[in-house]
DNA sequence: ATGATAAGCCAAAACGTTTTGGCTGTCAAA
DNA sequence: TTTGACAGCCAAAACGTTTTGGCTTATCAT
């Protein structure tokens, strides 16, 4: 059956606690014995048992992602590439990562103290966050280690890793204005979500900024998905006092947004700009491209990976606010002489 | 700090076995204990320490998926839907999935005898399989637990679920023929895998079914990218005899191809016809809609996420050999008439 | 009164580690 | 010869459960 310790011990007429300590490499352990040891280990395919580690360390060794079914899609391409990444560093300490699906948003909170309690994590990973966030409030007050993908707009303090969406916004939109628009649209997710939320400031701020009128009802709400996309296009277009540009929350809307331009018979880039978020494989291959402002994804995942790892190892996190910078991808859907 | 089950049996008078077997509702505590208890547990915020019932009753209640970082992208929208469908049923059971990624080919292997000798996971999600999978020989071999998302070519005996990809390509293939395509491409991913290979089974077999020649050259192999979809469109249609209808392994490619085809200034669907496989949601969307063969990823991810309970608590799998049949969906990319 | 039955409880062992706080023997220095 | 240091080893406890195989005590039929 399966080798523990004992059986080494056994065969090599030590204890197991001298075993142990071989196979740690602990000092109080003459070469000789160390050396028998690792052989008989080798020989017998020792293979140490975790969970027993596990319950004696007081350790789980894991880190729980509780991803809401109605939050970010695992088909999200930049989730994917995150969530990757993380998974990477996770696996290269030796750590497990955990996925569990959550329905109900009143389920929302207690699988994490429930996921922790239960000593199955270390420590959480909190995506997709809100402005107020119960999750997170939820877990400072527990004392739960987690880190979070995303701020909030509480003053409370955590590790984060977020991406400046207010400054990629705002570089977007200034681009927007030099090319000559002056009705620009905003079309973004809820914007109880914190990225939407500086999404949106970034927005206002450099329309102000270039002392341009922000209309308000250019700024609509749709779902992050390219039906989204293209609803929202259509209600905005449809206006007596249409845009000329349409900003998106994020590519997948901006795709939608572009069908809905050409099916109405126009032509992205000349009638109407289009721009959108993240920097899919997809925005570079459309027709037109796609303008957006780039999402460094993996850069993401493994900056979060590893805080993840020193948050379930119970170490201080070196650089717990990264706020990583976005990067203006000018293409064919904004720049007509792009488009040959 | 935490409370375990000997703080509940101090408080309430009783052994630890009775506080045990109180919450385990076993028929030899009264019911006064039992209520007693289940209250105390209650008051305390007892949460069950998981991974010392694991130790005890040697079950880790978990499934590992291994996840080649060169195999299926979690981006891929397919696959992303299955895995989410299988992770709620793996949740919903109970039990854990844990992800790994593993890089090297060669690293391909072990890392499932690891997982399960540790005894972090009871049985693993084998995916991407290959015709002659040396990962599937090796659990095999070593009787480690696991349902694979796919078939191989041995005649090897162990669960799985798949898609009739065969089928499904012999009922596109008979489509495009009534539609008078004589010349008819298919760019797939590596023949090695068994998905690709049985889609070029029924590829080779609609045709010869029908009395067609089956030009060897139209079959070509490429990345399973929408650039990969490009690139074997650009080689097919700078071939002399350029084929009238092109099939990609999968809707990304598929997409890849259209953009190709646009390109070289060729119409989509009148010039050269496009099909893919998957459906994946912007099948619907694109322009043409592109004509596909319908994978049911939710439906395999809870099967596949249903075998990997049951494998995992040692039960017998009711169904182990699941074969989903595909739609044709046809749309705009194959058939003139239906773009408007 | 006696034995059988049942209800309710529990001590101890087990799962496989790691860690603590020793113990023994050897050898060099005093 | 004693002392102290050191090398090498180990018994036992601990982590928090579940399960086994009892043990009492009360009740009941004989």
């Amino acid at each position: 059956m399966t080798v523990t310790l004992k059986d080494i011990a056994r065969q090599v007429n030590r204890s197991v606690t001298t075993v142990s300590r071989a196979l740690h490499d602990y000092a109080d352990v003459s070469p000789e014995t160390r050396a028998l040891v690792r052989r008989t280990a080798e020989q017998l395919g020792y293979v140490p048992n975790v969970v027993a580690r596990r319950l004696q360390k007081q350790r789980a060794d894991a880190i729980g992602l509780i991803l809401p079914s109605y939050g970010p899609r695992l088909s999200d391409p930049l989730f994917a590439d995150i969530l990757s990444a993380a998974a990477d560093e996770i696996t290269r300490a030796g750590l497990d990562l955990l996925i569990s699906i959550v329905h109900r948003p009143e389920d929302e909170v207690a699988p994490y103290y429930q996921r922790v309690g239960e000593r199955r994590v270390d420590s959480v990973w909190v995506v997709h966050t809100r402005c107020h966030d119960r999750r997170i409030a939820y877990l400072l007050e527990r004392r739960i280690p987690f880190v979070a993908g995303g701020r909030v707009l509480e003053d409370w303090v955590f590790p984060y890793v977020d991406v400046d969406y207010a400054r990629g916004m705002h570089s977007l939109v200034s681009h927007l204005i030099q090319l000559g628009h002056r009705r620009i649209a905003f079309a973004g997710e809820s914007a109880e979500l914190t990225a939407v939320h500086y999404q949106r400031e970034g927005f206002r701020h450099a329309l102000q900024e270039h002392g341009l009128a922000i209309y308000e009802d250019l700024i609509v709400e749709s779902n992050p998905t390219q039906r989204g996309g293209y609803d929202a296009a259509q209600t905005l277009l449809s206006r007596r006092d249409a845009p000329t540009a349409i900003i998106a929350g994020n590519d997948m809307m901006a795709l939608g947004v572009m069908s809905a331009i050409q099916d109405q018979g126009l032509e992205v880039g000349s009638d109407v700009a289009v721009a959108g978020f993240g920097d899919i494989p997809l925005a570079e291959t459309s027709h037109p491209t796609l303008t957006t402002v780039r999402v460094p994804a993996q850069q993401m995942g493994r900056v979060v990976g590893q805080m993840l790892v020193m948050s379930a190892r119970g170490q201080e996190i070196s650089n717990p606010y990264v706020l990583l910078q976005p990067e203006l991808i000018i293409r064919q859907s904004t720049d007509l002489d792009l488009w040959l």
